[in-house]
DNA sequence: AAGTGTATACATGTATACACAAACGCTTCA
DNA sequence: TGAAGCGTTTGTGTATACATGTATACACTT
């Protein structure tokens, strides 16, 4: 029961939307919880807040995070601007094995897409082609915005309801790359990300207001 | 003495240089320094992992992080691409009150130019303008990303060798502003960032070997 | 002589105990 | 009735003590 394994079993936890956002975490019950002390579990809540799905204030304790749909609007313009980067510098270092290996990622991730994980396939493929970047640091900031926003997809229900377009966008951005159409291959990611967010806000602002 | 305090001030020795990267933080000689216990010196070096200035690995320790050139233009890429895109939604919400007071906040870190607290000013006058973007997380990014880079600005001791040109861009960049060429201040920007870019990682190949 | 195993020293990780700050409820007074 | 003041209570923050993991040096084996 290590620092690092309390947060990955929390993470899971938040990604998976069993603890909603704004949810308090005390310290004593996580401690009891884990058959553990507080100190590793001040360490796990540290490392949460490092990835930014939880606030720490002094003398007050741990919560985690609760975005406006303004605050998520601007993670998805982020996450817009990086990934569209990313992908650009994928597909100049593109290679006819790693096509081939992306497109077998997509095949596998297509029939997780009706499951509970849905979004572990749809990241796997995000990532099979935002390696060959060869951009850690850039990659890292992706992937912790994703969670983010994973978070609060998974607390609203929001499980994308067209998802043929959805499958339909991985598949035509391979085609894109498969072509060497990199111009309309960010465009189409771009849609995509553009389209997670306007259902998620559309789906916060119904929830709130 | 809150673990916030130490964080903030091992943050400012770090980013003057006096340490260097790749320095051994250990926790009981930094206890005994700022006249506490281990713990609060535990989270802030936490705090310090979070803003990626300290690489903490298990049972191993804590030490200041060492990059290579290629991750320090990775992190200058990222810069581009964050502040360029600020500048940008900064340029579309700009008002003659919020120009006179960027060069207000330009003219006096002129004056700063010189000293060691140059790099304070410099990002005054930057943080003047990405702040009109109302973007508060790509703010706190960029600032991350930022500090990163003046880590080993310090180290290094590449004070800008070309200090005119230096203000310069700042001058130009203001002047593009009241015009309302927001294409052209994107680009000095960009040369802005560049020109810092492979100023460092000159001196760092020149520094290694 | 080189490599490996082991013992010792040292640094980090964790548990317990105590100090302190904030939130809550109660009493009391206007 | 409402509000302000004060003690209680709950939870976080920190110090001390102990457990565990890692590095170094030395002895031993090959």
């Amino acid at each position: 029961m290590t620092p690092e394994t309390i947060a990955s079993e929390l993470r899971g936890e938040l990604m998976a939307g069993v603890l909603r956002p704004g949810t308090d975490l005390s310290q004593v019950e996580l401690a009891q919880r884990f058959g553990v002390s507080r100190i590793p579990i001040r360490d796990a809540l540290r490392i949460l807040s490092a990835e930014g799905l939880v606030e720490i204030e002094a003398n007050r304790g741990a919560k985690t995070i609760s975005l406006t749909p303004d605050e998520v609007r601007e993670i998805y313009d982020l996450r817009i601007l990086l990934e569209c980067d990313c992908l650009q510098r994928a597909a100049a270092a593109m290679t006819p094995a790693a096509l081939e290996e992306i497109d077998r990622v997509r095949l596998k991730s297509d029939l997780d897409a009706g499951g509970p994980d849905w979004a572990d396939g749809d990241w796997a493929f995000h990532r099979a082609i935002y390696q060959l970047a060869g951009r850690r640091r850039q990659l890292a900031m992706i992937e912790a915005l994703r969670r983010t926003c994973v978070l609060f997809v998974s607390a609203y229900a929001t499980m994308p309801t067209k998802k043929p377009r959805w499958l339909g966008d991985h598949d035509a951005i391979v085609k894109h790359l498969r072509r060497g159409e990199t111009e309309q291959a960010v465009r189409k990611l771009q849609g995509h990300l553009e389209g997670a967010a306007t259902h998620l806000i559309a789906q916060m602002t119904a929830s709130l207001g």
